[in-house]
DNA sequence: ATTTTATATAAGAAAATTACTATATAATGG
DNA sequence: CCATTATATAGTAATTTTCTTATATAAAAT
């Protein structure tokens, strides 16, 4: 519990945490948490272009956040990593008690 | 936990996860689980200019993730929000399973 | 073979982020 | 009052990210 992450260990965490840190693609993660979802499906549910749906997962797929099976034309993209799922679990949690009044997300933010 | 995110909370915890996916940052965060630390603690700690070490801070003030206190001329900076401590729970779970060889963090990455 | 469907890739403009240098503020000690 | 200490703020160049438009690929259907 007090172990001091590594330098190697906060770049990559960097660089996970950071697919997060989008709305649109924190967005698909969530909807990819209820199963694979093929491109279509996943552009429609974000309401943008086609060609900016696969650049999000080809984003996501380069830090390891989702994989693919393909299956003819169609890609299905899924969460590859149980840290993402961890992670997911944490932020749906955390919306839970800022709803319920319990917690505040953004208490300064007048920058 | 089947709990659909709100558009605005996917804003607002992308705004906060993004404060998250900088290394420098997550490494202040990790330091201040230790308790509260004064500016220049905070800058020798990452080997960072002073301006540098006050803009993450004023930065990561602005987005609700630390708090700090004045006593004089030295401002105590510390950890805002159950929710930082709560992701960063997480995060060291996680190392510890990537470090044990139980899971891993980058998978692909040969963007 | 040609067209259609599903998705990927490329290239570039616009916007945001990052980190630097220089300067300002505000409390403290002499 | 003046110097010092601790930190904040401003301005800015360089880099990175984001999103758009245009084009390519590859399987499937006609």
């Amino acid at each position: 519990m007090n172990n001091v992450l590594s330098v190697e260990f906060l770049q990559q965490a960097s660089d996970v945490i950071k697919v997060l840190g989008h709305p649109q693609r924190l967005k698909i993660i969530e909807y990819l948490e209820k199963g694979e979802k093929s491109v279509s499906q996943i552009q429609e549910h974000l309401s943008v272009s086609q060609p900016l749906a696969s650049q999000y997962l080809r984003h996501m797929h380069s830090r390891g956040v989702v994989k693919y099976r393909r299956e003819g034309t169609t890609y299905f993209y899924s969460i590859a990593s149980e840290f993402i799922h961890k992670i997911l679990d944490c932020i749906s949690e955390c919306q839970q008690k800022v709803e319920s009044g319990e917690w505040e997300l953004a208490m300064f933010g007048t920058e």
